[in-house]
DNA sequence: ATAATATATGAACGCTTGCTCATATATTCA
DNA sequence: TGAATATATGAGCAAGCGTTCATATATTAT
């Protein structure tokens, strides 16, 4: 069926998120659970300004959410929709 | 898991194949069989040059295949898999 | 209050991307 | 052979992206 031209745009966007490995690697990590800005960064050896920016980014595609705690901020995955992308994606890319 | 950053680059490749808008609607048009190079830029309304060069990203992703014949190129899916991330992506955007 | 810590934000910069336009290659037809 | 058609390709350009660096905001501790 043909896609009108807002719903390739959607499509797209939705896609985008995990187009780059930074976003694909902070992903992965936030599948086993919540984790902070800092936590994040440290684990990815990016710095956090880096981290938070593609927080934002992906906060603003609903795909993650983010809850505070003193001063440090948890981010986790907004549902399991982009998690199923990621694990066929993954399968994918492991097995043929 | 932890990603190796290979398989991080692997991914947001795959996902970078959808994460155009112009690419999503190749795509959404081969999803119903093959189809030459012109018959796609006309469907989409874009040059018949802007689309094969997005075909020859696609074709490097082997993502699409090429059949010639006579002086036409007709395109199709190379396998399913992407066609399974396109319908999951689509089921997300249209129902939540 | 002041300092320290955690995160967010804006500007700037280099890199990539997707297009157009011109041109090249391949195939068919007269 | 020469013209017409279908596709591919390369250069160039504008727009977008992901980072760094500097700075702002919010929270906690002294």
């Amino acid at each position: 069926m043909l896609l009108t031209e807002l719903k390739a745009t959607q499509l797209a966007e939705l896609f985008s998120a995990l187009s780059d490995a930074s976003r694909v690697r902070i992903i992965s990590l936030l599948i086993q659970g919540e984790m902070s800005v800092s936590a994040l960064a440290e684990g990815l050896k990016m710095s956090e300004s880096a981290v938070s920016h593609q927080l934002r980014g992906l906060r603003q595609m609903h795909i993650v959410r983010a809850r505070k705690d003193g001063r440090q901020v948890f981010y986790s995955l907004e549902d399991e929709h982009v998690q199923k992308l990621y694990s066929m994606g993954l399968d994918h890319v492991e097995h043929g």
